[in-house]
DNA sequence: TAGATTGTTAATCGATTAACAATC
DNA sequence: TAGATTGTTAATCGATTAACAATC
């Protein structure tokens, strides 16, 4: 099977959402290409060709079967198997991801944090006890930890990155706004999320250019 | 000018964070589109072409004005208007966006935040007074709010934006992870942060199976 | 069977990259 | 002037959508 790319998989995390959770779902046995199109807006051929593309045949005139679609994307993504995260920077945001239950529905499971600063090491963050810095390699090391969650003000999101690939983490889900150098068997997702303001704020000045003249 | 799109956006708020706040930047009185593009990772044709669509225009030789670059981002994409949003949904994500201080550098200020949870309402969030949902109508009416940022659970986001919109709200940037619908005059910028996992776990899930076979 | 839905190939669309003359 | 950098047109690349025979 090619390797999937990024918009392939977002999307199926959406499928997958969206059967998992949605109301008129319950208790269906078989779901259409046009049904999920028309609830994600998306075009139905895509989602065919996503399905075809990770193994799932559909059925003529009566779609694809809920439970093996289900079965598909979690096999796939890797759902199912346990996948345990540190979170490192624990300020708002990463108390926010800690304290996030809905994750473990993927199988993700932050398992420690990490704070240089002295005063958060010792509190609780959502269960968990924050630990200082440096108990942070030992950590990875010793529980074997592939993915890192990084929160971290972006002055230090390249140091700690150096710190968690030097640990052996191979993943990074970077919310620092910060481009990181990483190995290239390391994987960094960036999660930009101020980016978004751009489009916002764009769209309200232009919206207020408009009214002016 | 013609109405610029989303990765236009997105790429233009990366040029202003990179010229803003790295340091090789400071004191620089020019900067060419090799530079940016190789510190963004993006083509340097690609940054001419987003300034040439904002209207900058660069020098023979030298690369394009520090100054005039900052500013012309900042006009174009509203940063010097001053943009009062309302959070909805005062938890743990709710409560790092209210907190993270360096949205007022893209001149947005959050001036608000509501919950339904009589228990949050009352307390406080990053200096905020969390207050109860009955109040965001008045409160958005009153104060003429134009962005509300959505951080509620996605079984109520629809009911939450429906009278957001009521209340004359004309952007939405939505952190639950639910499609909303809306009135077409209305923007809806979607913040889904779990989507993000799709591709770390997936990755994860091959290096696994690589590894095994 | 008739008809809704699939799987797949071809066509379209948009975004990115390459090429290069014009410029300072 | 020589040479680095721009602005713009053309070529490439990839993703999305349309068309339609095959299927149950």
């Amino acid at each position: 099977m090619a390797r999937l790319k990024r918009l392939v998989l977002e999307r199926l995390m959406r499928y997958y959402r969206y059967i998992v959770s949605v109301p008129e779902m319950r208790g269906a046995k078989t779901v259409t290409s046009a049904q999920i199109a028309g609830a994600l807006d998306i075009d139905p051929t895509q989602v065919r060709k996503d399905f075809g593309a990770i193994g799932l045949l559909g059925m003529g005139r009566v779609g694809f079967g809920v439970c093996e679609v289900c079965t598909a994307i979690r096999r796939v993504l890797g759902f199912d198997e346990r996948l345990e995260a540190v979170v490192v920077g624990a300020g708002h945001l990463g108390g926010a991801l800690v304290a996030y239950e809905r994750f473990t529905q993927y199988g993700l499971h932050i398992v420690a944090a990490f704070d240089s600063d002295k005063r958060k090491a010792g509190r609780r963050v959502g269960g968990l006890l924050v630990q200082p810095t440096r108990a942070l390699t030992p950590y990875v090391r010793r529980h074997k930890i592939r993915l890192a969650i990084l929160t971290t003000p972006p002055e230090v999101a390249q140091k700690v990155a150096d710190r968690l690939v030097a640990a052996g983490v191979t993943a990074i889900w970077n919310f620092a706004p910060t481009r990181l150098t990483v190995p290239s068997e390391v994987m960094v997702r960036n999660e930009q999320i101020a980016l978004g303001l751009s489009e916002i704020s764009y769209h309200l000045a232009e919206q207020a250019r408009e009214k002016q003249g």
